[in-house]
Formats: structure tokens, sequence, C-alpha cells
RNA sequence: GGGCGUUUAGCUCAGUUGGUAGAGCGCCUCCCUUACAAGGAGGAUGUCGGGAGUUCGAGCCUCUCAACGCCCACCA
């Protein structure tokens, strides 16, 4: 870095002028590449790969932070950390969008066929591939790029490849023909989880199927009467004393003549619309299900694109008209016909497709299937026996709830980006192979099916690192990876596949912690959305209040329990202003670092404000290793935030203002003032990398080269002080009461009076230590005493004003009394669980049984407690003294 | 139908084993005190959704009611 004279830098932060500029020092300087054969213990996140197509948003902005805070925490604390970037091809939606582009030079994919239409989606995707993740630099990312990996790259094709054939040979890939979701729109077939439902106002129609040879009918109450000719019975509850004569007999079905029997089912319910259902199942999943257990052949009535068929039992008029248009001259014809008996408005839950939103079509078709009830049960094991865990556990629940009613996995699309099924089958015999390659080419095409793009991110935390080679360096070194760190909406998709992905096939849980944070929402909590127009752009946003800035104030706002985070622009300045508070106390700092020395502080010339920073410094440390390690980010970032500002800001910094003026303790300040500053902006780099990087080159006479790779400040006890720490406190309590009272008295600040604090003369002893701080900080020109047995007046207003000079009583600066009482409870509870914990300890039974973590942890306990308690019978001895 | 979450200061939300309610923003008063007005100092503001219970003591634990939100299931 270019060395910088302190007085030229601007008193605003630039955020803008330093990013660019720090990030390229850390890509330069290769700080980010992971060293597969360091000795150091390995620390490794993937990244959720974003959509190729995707444009950076705040949920991304969100979730790469959160990820490069736990890389670069542990980057500084000792691991050899690995963070692999990359992107999903994302089969449906790049499809579509390279099909809109099409579109505008009035082509279809198939007017392309499909060889040409890839080579379009490659170039497509070549050219925007690095796009996003170039997106991510400006978050300061510090991910390895050397890395980058692609879900249909080479690598993660012969993986997919292996895997599928692999899942087959072991029986637990299958085809076969079931009701699947179908998407008219896409074209294709799509998973469960890929269905949205949302409530819909619709109809119930009660339609008469006239008996055959008798009179009398039945009547059906169905919400899809289009399916009608796809009908092959009517079933009826066999308890129903409704129906219970008609079953067996037979009906025929409206408008087509066709005739079907009436079945008894227990899936009926009695109490439902008739009591009587039709039975369609090429078009309905419980229907289906009826069929296959009575027989039924189904009967297709409505193609892939969502259109009557053209088919014998299909009424001609109908034929190629769409499921709505048809529905509605179906109920017209019937009503016209007097097959139509009643209406009924009613609300149900319609399937949609999570991608474009158009209504499902339930559909049987031929398609492959993962079977995961027993690749499930080594995925409910891992999360039960604790070698998985989710922050915050709840989602363990919601994992392991949908884990145990696994229903198996449609993974074949009918779409052409993407990875095409590895079966061949003979032109001529259609013998099916499942294998890697094509076995020969001359005689065996490959399905032309592709693979759910989840499929290859189900892979990624061992795709990426060179399975199935397991020899790999990569894979010795960052496999299992250690953290996943990602939204709830997911894990169904996503987490849940990988688990039982990596279980299967590395024989290893993928990663140890799956942590869930909530999802950004626009501040009236709806989800952001490009069609809403709610979206806030994190790019614009870095533009604006800076990278660091974006970074504070998003983590400030993760909440431990993984709440969603209500998010409008506003909220950065938060962050914004944060940042040029770190800049300007460092501008501060560095201008009168003149003179100092790069040894270690003089312990024997602390004063009490020293110790007292030093000992707040030392907690805030533990603190946030402590929390890191418990991932409640936000909470790291409250207490740095309030360490940084109220602690070293306020209080430090002017008070080092005077103890700068003084000779004698002029350069040991400059050693505290220059320590604390070099430690805090360590604990604040992992949430904002770029501020903390400038300002810390600037420090002089620091070791080291970069603070991306100086040790992350711990715990040490050498450091605390709690004695000064709790007499330091006596004395911001005396001197904002000073404040108080001179305000209070209209006082202008740019007076300097005098006082007389009038007490018991004992009590002097403890203002003379601290007059110096008084007389600046409260602006007090001369500190008088005199006895406290004059009369004590009531509180505050008591204060008497003349000539500039305040007589106070000093219960009106600060109430010993209540303080002692104060301190005397803390020790009260101090000793009473201290007593219950001995009382632990001291029972045989505890000892016997509990765990040999909880007794150390009882006992470190005690200890601790100990050492509180003398320092507080200490306090309590002075303040009586 | 099942599950989960939320309800705390005007707004947005923190509150880790029960121990005298916190932050940011906003608001009021004063201040350009030579790091910072994106700042400094001082201040006001809450029967912690309602009710009941356990406890010496409950924002936190138990039960119950209510409102809002989400997920899963999917009765045609």
């Amino acid at each position: 870095m270019t060395a910088t004279k302190i007085n030229d830098l601007p008193t605003v932060y630039d955020a803008k002028a330093t990013e660019e500029d720090i990030y390229k020092f850390w890509e330069e300087g290769g700080y980010f590449k992971a060293n597969a054969k360091s000795k150091k213990p390995a620390y490794s996140i993937v990244i959720p790969p974003p959509n190729v197509t995707g444009v950076l948003h705040m949920g991304h902005a969100l979730d790469e932070t959160l990820q490069d805070i736990l890389i670069r925490y542990h980057r500084m604390s000792g691991y050899e950390t690995l963070w692999v970037p990359g992107t999903d091809h994302a089969g449906l939606a790049t499809q579509n969008v390279v099909e809109k582009n099409l579109a505008k030079e009035g082509l279809s994919r198939y007017d392309l066929g499909r060889e040409k239409f890839i080579e379009k989606t490659w170039e497509w995707t070549n050219k925007h591939k690095g796009a996003i993740l170039d997106q991510c630099k400006r978050l300061g990312a510090s991910f390895d790029r050397s890395r980058e990996r692609f879900t249909f790259d080479k690598g993660c094709s012969d993986a997919v490849k292996e895997v599928f054939v692999r899942l087959y040979e072991k029986g637990l890939i299958y085809k076969g023909k079931y009701i699947v979701n179908w998407c008219p729109r896409c074209n294709s077939a799509i998973s469960d989880v890929e269905t949205e439902y949302a409530t819909e106002q619709g109809h119930m129609w009660e339609i008469s199927y006239a008996l055959k040879g008798e009179s009398g009918a039945i009547i059906v109450a169905t919400t899809r009467p289009e399916t009608m000719f796809g009908d092959v019975a009517i079933a009826v509850h066999p308890s129903d004393h409704k129906y219970s004569e008609l079953i067996g007999k037979t009906v025929i079905i409206p408008l087509s003549g066709r005739e079907i029997p009436i079945i008894a089912d227990e899936y009926v319910d009695k109490n439902f619309g008739t009591g009587a259902v039709k039975i369609t199942p090429a078009h309905d999943p419980n229907d289906f299900e009826v069929g296959k257990r009575h027989n039924l052949k189904p009967i297709w009535v409505i193609d892939t694109e969502g259109k009557m068929k053209a088919c014998g039992e299909v009424p001609q008029q109908f034929h190629g008209l769409d499921r709505y248009e048809a529905r509605e001259k179906i109920v017209g014809l019937l009503s016209y016909e007097n097959f139509l008996l009643r209406t009924r408005e009613h609300e149900h839950n319609v399937g949609k497709c999570q991608r474009c939103g158009t209504t499902i079509e339930p559909l049987l078709s031929e398609q492959w299937f993962v079977k995961m009830e027993p690749l499930a049960r080594e995925a409910i094991k891992a999360v039960k026996d604790g070698r998985i865990k989710f922050i915050p556990d709840r989602w363990e629940k919601n994992y392991l709830g949908w884990m145990e009613n696994i229903r198996d996995w449609c993974i074949s699309r009918q779409i052409w980006w993407g990875h095409q099924i590895p079966a061949y089958y003979h032109k001529v015999t259609g013998e099916m192979v499942v294998a890697k390659e094509n076995p020969d080419p001359e005689n065996y095409v490959q399905d032309t099916d592709c693979l759910d793009t989840w499929f290859s991110s189900g892979l990624w935390p061992f795709s990426t690192m060179g399975w199935p080679d397991t020899d790999s360096d990569d894979f010795k070194k960052f496999y299992p990876t250690s953290t996943l760190v990602t939204g709830f909406d997911i894990i169904f998709f996503w987490v849940a596949r990988m688990i039982t992905m990596g279980l299967e096939f590395t024989g290893k849980a993928p990663f140890s912690t799956v942590f869930i944070h909530g999802l950004i929402r626009d501040e009236k909590g709806q989800k952001m959305s490009k069609s809403k127009g709610n979206t806030i752009d994190p790019v614009k946003i870095i533009d604006k209040y800076g990278c660091d800035a974006l970074r504070f104030t998003m983590t400030s706002l993760c909440t431990y329990g993984g709440q969603d985070i209500k998010m409008s622009e506003e909220r950065f300045e938060y962050g914004r202003n944060f940042a040029n508070k770190i800049w300007n106390a460092s501008r501060f700092v560095l201008m009168n670092l003149d003179g100092v020395d790069d040894k270690d502080i003089d312990f024997d010339k602390l004063t009490i404000a020293d110790k007292w920073i030093l000992d707040k410094l030392n907690k805030t440390a533990k603190e946030v290793n402590e929390n890191i390690k418990d991932f409640r980010i936000g909470e790291v970032a409250h207490i740095l935030y309030d360490f940084f500002w109220n602690s070293y800001c306020d209080w430090y910094v002017e008070i080092a203002k005077i103890q700068l003026q003084d000779g004698s303790l002029k350069l040991n300040t400059q050693r505290v003032l220059k320590y604390v500053l070099d430690m805090a902006l360590r604990m604040l780099h992992p949430i904002m990398p770029h501020i903390t990087e400038r300002v810390w080159q600037l420090i002089p006479k620091t070791s080291g080269d970069a603070i991306i790779v100086s040790d992350f400040p711990v715990y040490s006890d050498t450091f605390d002080f709690p004695k000064e720490a709790q007499e330091m406190e006596l004395v911001f309590e005396t001197i904002t009461s000073l404040r108080n009272i001179r305000q209070s008295f209209n006082i202008s600040p740019a007076v300097k009076c005098d006082i007389e604090i009038r007490a018991a003369l004992k009590e002097k002893v403890v203002f003379e230590a601290i007059e110096a701080y008084i007389k600046r900080l409260a602006r007090v020109e001369n500190i008088s005493y005199a006895d406290g047995s004059a009369p004590v007046p009531p509180k505050s207003a008591s204060a008497v004003v003349s000539a500039s000079k305040i007589v106070i009583p000093l219960a009106d600066l600060i109430d010993l009394d209540a303080e002692t009482a104060r301190q005397q409870k803390k020790l009260d509870k101090l000793l009473s669980e201290k007593k219950s914990l001995e009382g632990r300890i001291n029972n045989p039974k505890f000892v016997a049984n509990a765990p040999q973590e909880l007794i150390q942890q009882t006992k470190t306990r005690i200890a601790e407690i100990e050492i509180q308690e003398k320092n507080i019978t200490d306090l309590i001895k002075s303040l009586n003294s």
C-alpha cells in the first residue's frame, strides 16, 4: 500500500475511493487462495451457487456477507480456509432466458434444434457466468476465484453421471409412469417441492351421471369438469348407506356416453361434496391410486400443453381447446342438457409452477425418479445424532418432518439445458442401458430428458472438491465442508439433497453446521421481487453508502432466531455512520501517534483509564469469539459497535487527550491508543473488511503485512483489571451527574466553573484520584471539598450556584449507598448460585452420573464466581472506607 | 388438518441459563469544546398482546385465549 500523510486524509470516509483498491490488494496478494497442503486445520464453505441468470440481490448480499464473515474470522484464527465460489446452470431458468431472446428474433428452440440451442445457451452462459460473482467482489467476498466452479462444467458433469449410474445400479433410480406435476408452459415435469399452492376462488359443480338401464342417477361433485372424459369410475365410500345399492352398477358419462362402473373405495369422504367422486387416474394423483387399486386403465384427455386431447374419448367439439376454455364450454353444455344440478362457489388450493406461476396440471407420464426413503434414513440419523446441526435448531424439526415423510423425487425434466440423463436406448430393440458413456453411438440413442437442476447442486459440496477422485488434494483437505450458510427457503430443495447425496457417496455429512438466516423483505414485510418493484439493489447501496456500511447494517440486523429482516434504504445510514466514526477516530489516533514505538504497553505506567479500556477490550474479545462461534453474528456487530463508539471513542479517546498532554504518560497512552485501535480493527475486520484494512495499513510500526491475515484477538487474563474497571464506572457516573447538573442550571459548556463537593472527608480520596478526568470532561476549573456534615438537601436541585461555583452534596454526584447496595445484591446472587453449584458438586450421585463436561463446567463456574466475589467485596470495602 | 414463528418505547427490533427493561432511528434542550454535525453533551418515553399458574422473584418457565405471518398436507 502506498504511504499516505495522515493529515491529508479526508474528514469523511470515502468508501468508493477505498474499496476497489483494497480488494485488488487482497486479490493480488493471493490472500484468498487456499492451500490444500497446509498443515493448519481446515475450514471450508461452498457458496450456494447463484443462478447464472441471476442478478445480485439483497438475499445474496446477506448470504455472501455471512459466509465471508465466517471465512475471514477463521482465516484470522489459524485455519486454512477455503471458500469455493461458483454458479448454477439453472436448467429451466436459463433455458427460459435464452428462449426469450430467441423469441425476439421470432425463433423458438425447436427452430434451432437441440444441438444448436445448447450451443447458443453455452454462448449466453459463458458471457454471463462471471457477472454475479464479479458483483460479489463488490461485497468484499474473499472467495478463492481460482477454484470457481459451475454446476454444468466437466467436473460436475462427471460427478452427475457417476452418481446417476451408481444410484441406478443400486436400484435407487427408476423410470416409471406416475402422476407428476406438469407445467404446461414450461412443458416439463417438475418436482413436488417446485410446486407451490395458492388458494383460489373456484367453483364446485354437481353433475348427474345417469344409471345405465334403469332410471336414476348418481350425483358427483367436481372442481374440474373438463377431466370427466377421462373418468374411469365413480367412487363412493363402502359404508355409505346412501349409495350402498349402487355399488357395482354402471353409469354413463354425460356428453360422451361412455360407460363406467360405480366402485367402493375408502379414499372417499362421505361428508364431502355429494359423497361420490369421479375417478380420473390420468389427471389426479389420488384418482391414480384408486385406479391402480381397482385395475382401471387411465385415460388421457389433456395433453402436455394443457389442451384437450384429440382422442376418441373426448367429443370432437372440444378437441384442442385450452383446459379452461373447455371447462367453460363443458359446463355450459352440461347445463343446457340438464346434467348440471348445482354450481357452488368453492375455495380450493391450486398448484402453481414455482418458476412461472402457471397452474400445474397433474399428468400421468413416464419420468425418472430417485427412491428417497432408503437415502433419507441415513440423512435423518445424521441430524438426529448431531453429525449435522441446524442453527437455529428449530429448522431441524422442519427438516426431519420432511425427511420422515419423504416422497420419491422426480428428477427428469423435458428440457434441453442441463445434464442429459445417461440412459441409452437401442434404436431397434429399445433395450435400455444406463452408463456414463454411450455404449455404441451407432445403435444407441440417449434419453432426451435432462435432470432437475437440484440434482447437480445436490452434489456441490463434493463435486467441487474433485469427487469422484477421492484422492484429490482438495477433497482430502477440505471435505467435508464446515458450515453451510443459506436461507430457509431452500432447505428442502437443496440442503436436504446435499445431505442425502453426501452421506450416500462420501459416507460423510457434507457439512457439520447448517446456518440458516432469515429472508430480506421490504419495509412492509413483503418479499422483495422485481415484479413488485420493491427491490433494493445492493450494488446501488454499495455505491451510495459503501460496502462495509452495507455489511455492517445487514449483520447487525441478523438475530439469533434467524428472523426475516425488514429492509429500507435509510437503514444503511447506520453502517455508514459507524464506518465514518471508525474513520475519524482512527484519524485522530493516527495523528497523535508521533513518536510512538513498537514496544509493548508498559503495565507499570497504566492509568486507571488505561486499565479500564484494556479490560473492556479484553472482555469484548471474549464475547466476540463466543458469539461468532455460536453464530450470533448480529450480537457481534452490536458488541463491537458499543465497544468502539461508546467506550473507545466517547470515553477513552477523550481521556487520552488529557493523558497525551502529560509528558510522563504520553508514550504509554499512545501505545494503548494504538493497541486498542489495532485490536478493535481486527475484530471488526470480518464484518467491515475494507475500512479496517485501509486504516490498519496506516498504523505505524505494526507487525504483519495485512489485517486480513493478522491474528484475531482472543481473551487473555493478563488484561483483566476488574477493580479499575469498576472504579472507572464511578468516574463516569460522577461526570455524567456533573454534566447533568450543569445543564439543569443552564451553565454554558463554554464556561469552566468551580465546584465544591460536600461530603464526609473520608470520601475525598476517591475523588482526588480522578480529579483530572472530572476537570476536563465536566469542564471544571477547581475542585474543593467541604465537610458533608453541612445540611444535605434533597437531590439534584440542591446544588447551589453562585459566581460560577457550584456547591454540590456528594449524594448528588454519586449515590455511594445505592452503589453499595447494588454491589451487595450482586454479591448475594453470586453467593446463592455458588451455594447451589457447590451442593451439586458435593453430591456423590451427581458426580457419578453427570457427564464429565457438565462437572467441568460447574467447577469452572465456581472458580469464576470466586474471582468476582473477591472483586465485589474489595469494591464494597473501598466504597465504605 | 398438522407444525413453526411473531406480538417489548412513536417506528424497526435486541433481550443466551428466571434477579430492579435495552439499541438504532425519531423526539426535546444545549453545543461548530482543534477526530468526527454522518458529530458531542444532557433528557423524555414502556401495567414487555390478554388472562391464569409455578416461584421469594416472570419479558423469559407452564397452561389458555387473541391477532398477524410462514411452512407442510391437499377433501374431489
